[in-house]
DNA sequence: AATTAACGCTTTGTATACAAAAGGTCAATG
DNA sequence: CATTGACCTTTTGTATACAAAGCGTTAATT
């Protein structure tokens, strides 16, 4: 398998956790391959910011609660100005995209409420497609380029573990507003109603983040 | 030197033209390096799209017209935000950094008029310090980090190149305008005024490119 | 003369070997 | 007992060697 691919989806996926050193010896190792492409994998990790570099080597970057606030920011500032844009120059096929996904995303938070633990990959795969949908209907690539890099944050991407089914359909029901602005070529609406969107996913993030310190507090009160 | 630094410079300055191959081997023999160390370099260029993957190698990116549109789009966003911040979280210091670069500016606008071509890098130097000072201002790092990425672009790079003093002087002016808005806190009228400074630039830009193309056709026509 | 197949050359992808630097350990000394 | 310095180990940085994949050219056949 492709080194950068699978460092990235280990970063992503909690495999390797914040803070873990990547000694390359051990990854060419786990991924049965030569330094060589490792050190390529890495490079390109480094100039996206998903690992950091130590004095030696390089470490899985650590993301506070104000660099998740400021990439909501930035994310908030982007998404709006695509779906602005996505009400102007919108297709009928942009459009049948974001209603596929939507459907589909609906059909998942179904099987969800039957205690299908595993629709949960299909939810965030169908969220993952909508946005997706409107980026590429706005009609401008390096929009793209960037919000690829913004969004890719390991707790942001796991954030949808901790959605309970209420908020799953408040956020379809967002969709749905937002697709309807798009349609109707609303472009201020439509900026307004996802950027909201991504400020309550923004919440979410924040409040699970209390919590999880909450956590390691009382973790930390028990050691003798 | 350091492969990546140079090989980056080159692009943006001109000496590795839009679509021109780079091989691994003849950029080794130039740097007096290895094929490692480069193609290290070639993978972050390529990861931040500087180059585009061949099916054999890579090739100096091309910007199209709607490129340099989009990637303007893009900067307006993001810097009229930056400009926007900037104004509610700025400090002392910031101010002082951004009063210091225009009055270096203005310094050099004057040499300018003096026929020294050699002040022209100065103030790209001293205009790029005044943009940087602003998103440092802004305090969210996260910006900065695609800024960095949006703004180097070769033709962006070199546009100062072909201002003419009234020009300069025009951008200067903006500059202070936007100064003031920041120091007095205003932030609408920070981001509005940096908007139609990016836009300014954009022109700028797309008319000179108007112009390369007409020149370009003109050429070709005298092709025997 | 045109088309295709095969050969060889060029260039990238991967592995490995070697050089250099950083970090840790242990002992000696104040 | 603490601190410093020398040595040793570990890990990264660079070079090179080898494998594999494209690309072009040439020659043979129709």
């Amino acid at each position: 398998m492709d080194a950068y691919k699978y460092i990235k989806e280990a970063i992503i996926h909690g495999k390797y956790e914040p803070g873990m050193r990547l000694g390359e010896e051990s990854l060419a190792k786990e991924l049965k391959l030569s330094r060589t492409p490792i050190r390529e994998a890495i490079k390109q990790l480094e100039s996206e910011g998903l690992v950091t570099p130590l004095k030696r080597g390089v470490s899985v970057r650590h993301f506070t609660r104000e660099d998740i606030q400021q990439i909501y920011d930035l994310r908030t500032l982007l998404e709006g100005y695509a779906a602005s844009q996505a009400a102007l120059h919108r297709t009928d096929e942009d459009i049948q995209k974001m209603k596929e996904a939507n459907s589909r995303y609906e059909e998942a938070i179904e099987r969800y409420k039957e205690a299908d633990l595993n629709s949960i990959k299909e939810i965030v795969n169908f969220n993952q497609q909508f946005h997706e949908a409107i980026i590429s209907a706005c009609k401008n690539p390096h929009i793209y380029f960037h919000l690829s890099k913004v969004v890719v944050v390991p707790l942001v991407f796991r954030s949808f573990y901790w959605y309970d089914e209420f908020e799953l359909k408040r956020s379809l029901e967002v969709h749905k507003t937002i697709l309807s602005a798009i349609q109707n070529q609303d472009s201020e609406r439509a900026r307004v109603a996802m950027t909201e969107h991504i400020y309550q996913g923004s919440d979410q993030v924040l409040a699970h983040l209390e919590e999880i310190k909450k956590i390691h507090v009382l973790k930390e009160d028990t050691h003798d």
